[in-house]
DNA sequence: TAGTGGTCTAGACCACGCG
DNA sequence: GCGTGGTCTAGACCACTAT
């Protein structure tokens, strides 16, 4: 294979980007503007090393970050393909409800309608599988306003220690790993969280100010140890006409 | 720094499975057990090497591994560190509500409702970006169903084209994707998902054997091609008894 | 057998953080 | 200035695919 391009093509060795980020943004347009369509075979990373005089473990680097885009597939012994947008995904995904209002740049707010300390009944000692009656637990209820309009209501529950005294300063915006962190011996690896849509009780709805049955959503959140011991747990309600999550799939370009 | 380790820690040069996996697993079971905490920092790079004898490449190769497992994040100049598990991202995942069916086994069928050529009205039109009125569009009602329950319904349009003919075959399981390939001359390249709650209205009450009101969750999608030009659209209702979201977080051990 | 991607090496130089 | 991670090289051998 040889070359008469006369578009000197663009890998600057001395720039400060480096030359493998060089390299994939150049394959990656390629590929964004046709030149490369799905199925096609890339250039052997052998080829590319030689064309743009650069090592082939450069090459990889630069083909490394096509794959973990999803725009290219490697196959041994055979090649180096372009793959076809994968469009049946659904990863619907945000920092936190609170961020996500704070970065729409309103005025948000976080109050503690109430914590105590409380016994565990078998709902609790079942959530936290726990058996003895010994335990207790933390308790808190919270609700976020946003330009003095009630956007979420939650509950959170987190095993208590007498060792560590809750401080006035950090019930300000309790998040349940912060709590947890603070509050008791256990150190938060791992979450799980189970969103639902439900219809509003009637104390949701007086908390919230929306019609009982009102739709919302609704996520249930389990927090785990290092030894998959559930050490926290929180349910918290959403209204449903104030959030809505978005997702982007497919070769979406970021930059 | 010196060893005078008695465990032999176990990288086998001679093994099938690559160094880097074998040092990334050795790693993040320090981690895991705690050998190593959030903040402390690891073993240089140059350390790691010459304690196991292998290249400094290949030690980044498994460190960047861990990296991408968000368990530990490198600082230039400083040193590799173990990270704080984030607990407070979420991320629902799913590969499409039919595939989610699948996966539990059950018996589910998609049935056509209705598929015909319609006119641009003014909503389509602007869910489409496009101004004339001689444009047409392929519509489509769905409805899935598993066990004989119905489960969630959907409207779909894509652009029409004469040259390309609907083919029988194609009707049984029509994703928007698909369809889009088929009976357009656009590449589905990018897509938009947004999640909503809802009540759901009469008809769709009626379609899935539901009471009026009852929440549900509405996912309304817009395929994209490589112009960013809007060529296929759909709206989705699920029954909200039915379906449910799970997310997992943190350090979540997978194998 | 030839060609591909996958792993690995033993160096090199650089940018950055810190004392 | 020194130690750290970040980039890059010019080879090497291997596993896999295709012919």
């Amino acid at each position: 294979m040889f070359w008469v391009s006369q578009e000197e093509t663009v890998i600057d060795k001395n720039s400060v980007i480096p030359i493998y980020y060089q390299l994939f943004k150049l394959l990656e347009g390629q590929i964004r503007r046709g030149d490369l369509k799905p199925g096609e075979s890339l250039p052997t990373e052998n080829d590319i090393a030689m064309r743009y005089e650069i090592s082939r473990m450069t090459v990889r680097r630069a083909i490394s970050e096509l794959v973990a885009a999803g725009m290219v597939y490697a196959q041994q012994g055979k090649g180096t393909f372009v793959a076809t947008p994968k469009l049946d995904n659904i990863v619907f995904e945000l920092n936190d409800f609170s961020q996500e209002v704070k970065k729409r740049g309103l005025n948000y707010k976080t109050t503690l309608l109430e914590a105590k300390i409380v016994r565990a009944d078998e709902t609790l000692k079942a959530r936290f599988e726990i058996q003895g009656d010994d335990k207790r637990f933390l308790f808190f209820r919270t609700v976020l306003a946003a330009e003095n309009e009630r956007l979420s209501y939650e509950v959170k529950y987190t095993i208590y220690s007498k060792s560590k005294p809750i401080l006035e300063s950090e019930l300000k915006d309790p998040s349940l790993p912060g709590l947890i962190a603070a509050h008791t011996e256990y150190v938060p690896m791992s979450s799980k969280k189970v969103l639902q849509v439900a219809s509003c009780t009637q104390e949701e709805a007086l908390i919230l100010g929306i019609p009982p049955q009102a739709p919302v959503f609704l996520i249930e959140q389990t927090i785990y140890n290092s030894d998959l011991k559930p050490v926290g747990w929180s349910k918290a309600v959403y209204r449903g006409d104030r959030y809505k999550l978005t997702s982007y799939d497919g070769w979406y370009k970021k930059d």
